[in-house]
DNA sequence: AACAAGACCTGCATGC
DNA sequence: TGCATGCAGGTCTTGT
C-alpha cells in the first residue's frame, strides 16, 4: 500500500481519530516487526496523548505528551484499521492496537516489513531512520537545482536513483514508473546522464499531487469502514504501472507498455515516449 | 563511495 | 485438490 501518497491519505484519516487523542489501553502483540518493538511498548504509550500528527517521508510521526514521538512505518502490506469501540474486530496479523475515548485504531500487517517504535522527539532528526532522507518531493527543497547536485555522478539508472530515499523521500515502484514516463525519460538512462531535473521534478509533483488528490476522496467515506488506502488505486488512473502489454495511453502514441526488472524490481514503461 | 544482490515475511494468482 | 513457482506498493545488510 504505501508509497507517499498512500501514507498521506492514511495520515489524514487518522487525524480526526487519533490527534488530541489520550491512548486509555494500547495492546501489543508479539515482539516486534522489522525491528524489535521498544521494551515496554504498552506501558510508555498507555495514558498518554497524543499531540500531533505528520508525515515524513513513508513515516507517520505521532508525537506524544510524554516527549517521545510514536513512529510508524506501513512497509509493503501496513494498514491502519479503524472501528468505531462498539465494533471492534481482531484479524490476523494485528500487531498493535490502540484504544481512544473514540476510536480502536490496530496496525496491521502481514509481511511484517512495517515498523513501529518509539524515539525521544528531540533526538529524531540524528535517529539512523531519518538522518539520511533527502526532501520531501512537494517540497520547494525538490528542485531541478537540487535534483540535478543529487545525481551528479551516479552511474545506476534514473529507475534505482529516484527510489534512493537519499535523493528525493517518499516516491516508490509505482511512483517513480510513473514520473519517468510523465517526464518522457527512459528509466534504463544512468543517472548521472540526466539533464531533464526539471521536468522530472515537475512530473513527480503533478504525479504524487494527483494522487494524493484520489487516495483523499476514497477516504473520506470510508474511515469507520476499513480504510485503508489501498482503496485509492481504484480511483488513480496509472499509465504505466502494472499495465504491460496494453497500449499507451497517450493520445496518438502507438507504443506498448513494457515491463523490466532494475536492480530486483520491476520498471514500466512506455519504449516510444521515454527516451 | 557507490552499486547490485540478497535478505527479511506472508499471501495471492497461476500453472501443472 | 495439492504443490511449486513467481510476484507484490520497502528498506536494510552484505559483498564486490
Amino acid at each position: 500500500m504505501p508509497e507517499l501518497p498512500e501514507v498521506e491519505t492514511v495520515l489524514q484519516g487518522l487525524i480526526p481519530v487519533f490527534a488530541g487523542q489520550p491512548l486509555r489501553k494500547v495492546e501489543v502483540r508479539g515482539t516486534g516487526l522489522r525491528l524489535p518493538f521498544p521494551k515496554n511498548l504498552a506501558a510508555r504509550l498507555t495514558g498518554k496523548t497524543v499531540l500531533t500528527l505528520q508525515r515524513r517521508a513513508k513515516y507517520i510521526l505521532a508525537t506524544l505528551s510524554s516527549g517521545e514521538t510514536l513512529v510508524l512505518h506501513l512497509g509493503m502490506s501496513g494498514r491502519l484499521r479503524i472501528m468505531p469501540p462498539e465494533a471492534v474486530q481482531t484479524e490476523k496479523h494485528d500487531h498493535v492496537v490502540f484504544h481512544t475515548p473514540n476510536a480502536v485504531i490496530a496496525f496491521n500487517d502481514p509481511r511484517r516489513f512495517g515498523l513501529l517504535t518509539l524515539i525521544a522527539a528531540e533526538r529524531l532528526v540524528e535517529n539512523p531512520l531519518f538522518a539520511d532522507l533527502g526532501p520531501e518531493p512537494l517540497s520547494p527543497r525538490f528542485s531541478a537545482a537540487s535534483l540535478k547536485t543529487a545525481l551528479a555522478g551516479r552511474r545506476t539508472s534514473i529507475k534505482a536513483a529516484l527510489l534512493d530515499q537519499s535523493v528525493v523521500a517518499g516516491l516508490g515502484n509505482i511512483y517513480v514508473s510513473e514520473t519517468l514516463f510523465a517526464a518522457g525519460v527512459a528509466p534504463t538512462r544512468p543517472a548521472g546522464t540526466v539533464v531533464e531535473t526539471a521536468a522530472l521534478v515537475r512530473a513527480a509533483k503533478a504525479v504524487l499531487r494527483r494522487a494524493i488528490h484520489a487516495g483523499g476522496t476514497t477516504l473520506r467515506d470510508t474511515r469507520f469502514r476499513g480504510a485503508d488506502g489501498a482503496l485509492g488505486y481504484f480511483q488513480l488512473q496509472l499509465n504505466v504501472y502494472d499495465r504491460e502489454g496494453e497500449p499507451c495511453r497517450r493520445p496518438g502514441c502507438r507504443g506498448v507498455i513494457r515491463r523490466i526488472v532494475q536492480a530486483g524490481r520491476s520498471t514500466f514503461y512506455c519504449p516510444q515516449c521515454q527516451k
